[in-house]
DNA sequence: GGTCAGTTGTTGTT
DNA sequence: AACAACAACTGACC
């Protein structure tokens, strides 16, 4: 069957690299030539309204503990800037996926993004300036890895955005895999409230919740969770969590790695799923992250923080936290859940390559009842056994 | 049609 | 710290 119909592959970042270049005011001193501004207060022909108030937005007034420690504006975007460019070396050994996820007291990322995203801080002003540090110093990372790289995923992401037809949506979406998500919104909003159970997956939410911001592993692992790796839900559903409460939210950034973190385009391998109990601790054995946003674990002993429900009765008393009661059971039992989620996946991949990327929502229907229906044999399979054996 | 690489997996062994 | 086994995806390139 011919692939023209459907099912396109999406642009790869290297590819992208090479057809974008390198751009000519790239090289350019730091001392840019500014084209003319027009004189302050010169709005020409633009239809100037109010700044709305957040109550305008649609965020209410909540009664928060402690609030997002990001403040806004130009000032402080140059500021952390020039903080984080201060340490070459840092700068240039930079290799994003060796950051701690767990680092809040001093997060492992520059945290510039929500300036890039509302115009506070200029992508090519930063970019210039990594540009000149690189000059500077015997060695540094480069992309995909490197802190350059990681502005240069950010028009990557633009311009896939840009050229792919409905990109924010798994339906009518040629770049998209057709997947037989569920609809619970029950797990959903256990997993939008941070009560899942597992504290590795709830501190993050909570840390989104509060502050806007989380690092970049930290996403994905709540992101794996909801979607492919536990929980199975239309990644659409988190995408729109992300998106009301990220201080970073970028349309284009958040979908691409919403449609990256589901396997559902620019990255396939829906075999690899972060642990939400082993990926954490890695990081911090002692689950102090936990311990910070999720306060009624914080004398759960470390040998039990991140699989609370193992603890013993005696020990979730000794630490004021009764699983059920003060913090919640798991919704769902990683190990089986996982398996369940890598099966669906197998047979959601083997229907879009045999239509070739044309899946209709009549095939996901079906695919969905047979998901189904191949569990039920399952557990008879195993009842056989048991009686044979 | 085969090979190889791909920004960020896990578990277990040496 | 580095490696293989796990089970095996896609896309680029030949």
């Amino acid at each position: 069957m011919s692939k023209k119909n459907g099912g396109k592959p999406p642009l790869s970042y290297q590819s992208f690299l090479k057809l974008a270049g390198e751009p000519s005011w790239a090289s350019s001193p730091l001392s840019i030539t500014l084209s003319s501004l027009p004189p302050v207060g010169n709005t020409g022909n633009c239809n100037i309204s109010e700044v709305p108030t957040v109550e305008e937005l649609g965020y209410e007034e909540t009664q928060q503990d402690e609030l997002s420690p990001f403040r806004g504006g130009e000032t402080e975007a140059l500021k952390r800037l020039r903080e984080s460019i201060e340490n070459k070396e840092w700068v240039a050994k930079f290799e994003k996926p060796k950051g701690d996820p767990s680092a809040f007291l001093k997060p492992a990322t520059t945290v510039l993004s929500p300036y890039l995203k509302f115009g506070c801080l200029s992508s090519r002003y930063f970019y210039i300036c990594l540009k000149d540090l690189y000059k500077n110093v015997k060695t540094h990372t480069v992309p995909p890895v490197s802190l350059a790289g990681q502005l240069l995923w950010r028009d990557f992401f633009y311009t896939v955005a840009f050229g792919t037809p409905s990109f924010d949506r798994m339906r009518g979406n040629k770049i998209c895999k057709q997947i037989p998500w569920n609809d619970d919104d029950e797990l959903l909003v256990a997993w939008r409230e941070a009560r899942t159970g597992f504290p590795w997956i709830d501190a993050i939410m909570t840390q989104l919740r509060m502050w806007g911001w989380m690092h970049h592993l930290a996403r994905h692992c709540v992101a794996c969770f909801l979607t492919r790796g536990d929980l199975f839900v239309h990644w659409e559903k988190g995408r729109d969590v992300f998106e009301r409460l990220l201080i970073d939210s970028d349309w284009a950034i958040n979908n691409g790695n919403w449609l990256w973190l589901s396997c559902s385009s620019f990255f396939y391998q829906y075999n690899r799923i972060y642990s939400p109990i082993s990926f954490g601790k890695k990081y911090d054995p002692n689950g102090d992250y936990i311990r910070h946003f999720l306060p009624v674990l914080k004398d759960m002993p470390k040998e039990y923080i991140y699989e609370p429900w193992t603890a013993p009765l005696s020990i979730q008393n000794k630490a004021k936290c009764i699983i059920g009661r003060d913090y919640p059971k798991p919704v769902v039992a990683h190990d089986s859940a996982s398996k369940d989620c890598r099966r669906r996946m197998a047979e959601a991949y083997a229907l879009n390559q045999k239509m070739s990327g044309m899946v209709s929502a009549e095939d996901l229907r079906n695919l969905r009842r047979k998901l189904e229906e191949d569990k039920k044999p399952e557990v008879e399979n195993k009842r056989q056994r048991k009686l044979i054996g």
